[in-house]
DNA sequence: GCAAAAGTGTTCAATTTACACCCATGG
DNA sequence: CCATGGGTGTAAATTGAACACTTTTGC
């Protein structure tokens, strides 16, 4: 093993898939590249790692400053080294996606960054292999998804079971009972309901809930199974 | 955004997680470092990644020259980015966790490197952040273990139920019931019985069976509840 | 009153769990 | 011939899937 002064040396890179749901789909935000090498092509949000922050940090901050959010749910998702990756320099790219409730983003520096929110599935070409990112993004979602309750994260404070149902079947492209999901979700007792109904989707209304933070949490972590039977098939 | 020159430049690094089964315990390999910072303390398996190599391909690097094994089961864990994780300089850390069959393990190199196996749960202390990479490994196994079939890793290619029982039992430090437990894991129809016994255990002797690797293979990304109802208790 | 969506009830099937029982054999 | 661990059978309990039914209300 050589001694560290004589190792190469590596530029390195934070790249975020943000998903969003605005009630009707799924989607991806991406920017439109502000500089060289690709500027002008379409790219997921991004930054250098700077000296003394963790990667963590670094897509945080590049979180914040785009979205004007902080505290969104994020986790790391996979380290991209390839060496031709980018072709300007050698960099490795630590990807994390995040989910953020559409309604709360407020496009901020628009005028910088011109991002734009594609439907899942029909997200435009990227640069350099971020769409291979986004694929690999898409598949832990779907995974995590349908043991954990993080898709609430998608949805504002306030949301109807019948809203919930209909991002499940956008997530996993099918349709469940609704009979059969209402009696899942309300089991993990993780909802709280609400006095008040949402009128807008029909005439009778449907009971608003909020998540019960304290059993959210408290249970985030153990296995629960959100997508019935589908379970058993899912593939990723 | 600043242009990529003015960037920091880290040093990049791999470590493997290596996990073995005996038959009894579960182990984890380690090996006494070989050059400053911290020579001669017990530390991760572990390099750095060259310039024209994917970090993936570094860590197989280390990999094979440890255990003089190819092709060992292998998946990128977490990427660790602390600023002062490694005194000597800015070193961000992609680790990597490893299954070997202990049977094939020929302990190679051993003069450069002293390798050695302890007990999940008896590790020594490690250098840096390594028992933190070892702690999120184990639960990234155990994790991936209640729903994949990656404990099959840990056996030689021919192994009895009662071997494989007691492999799942000790990762999951409980106990299963032997009827339930076999016709869960045949009925998978990822296991072929052959028609030689081990009767090192017992007066009967136990069934070989080994891994149908077609069935394996079509199978190991579905879910397939390994733990019985211990699942919907397991925390990750 | 009726269409449309929310929400509840009920049945049947599949799976899981617990535990009893039989089997093979070395000493 | 019996103790020991391997292996099979089975009934009860739980969970899941399907679908019928009731509720509410704007038009």
């Amino acid at each position: 093993m050589k001694h560290y002064t004589t190792q190469p040396r590596f530029l390195l890179a934070i790249d975020c898939i943000i998903f969003g749901f605005d009630g009707a789909e799924l989607k991806l935000l991406v920017i439109q590249r502000g500089f060289e090498p690709c500027r002008g092509q379409w790219s997921l949000v991004g930054g250098f790692v700077q000296q003394g922050e963790t990667s963590e940090e670094a897509a945080r901050r590049a979180l914040k400053n785009l979205t004007g959010l902080d505290g969104l749910y994020m986790e790391q998702l996979h380290t991209f080294s390839q060496p031709d990756r980018d072709q300007e320099d050698r960099t490795v790219s630590v990807a994390y996606f995040a989910l953020v409730d559409i309604q709360q983003y407020r496009q901020q520096l628009s005028e910088d960054y011109h991002p734009a929110w594609f439907p899942i599935n029909h997200e435009p070409s990227l640069i350099f292999d971020h769409n291979e990112m986004v694929e690999l993004a898409k598949e832990k979602l779907r995974y995590k998804a349908a043991l954990h309750p993080l898709l609430f994260e998608l949805l504002p404070e306030k949301f109807t079971l019948p809203q919930l149902q209909n991002l499940y079947e956008c997530v996993y492209n099918t349709s469940f009972d609704k009979g059969n999901f209402s009696r899942k979700i309300l089991s993990t007792q993780m909802l709280t309901k609400l006095n008040i109904k949402d009128k807008l989707s029909s005439k009778k209304g449907a009971f608003y809930y909020r998540v019960n933070e304290k059993k959210y949490h408290a249970n985030f972590n153990a296995f629960t199974n959100f997508v019935g039977g589908k379970f058993k098939s899912l593939k990723v």
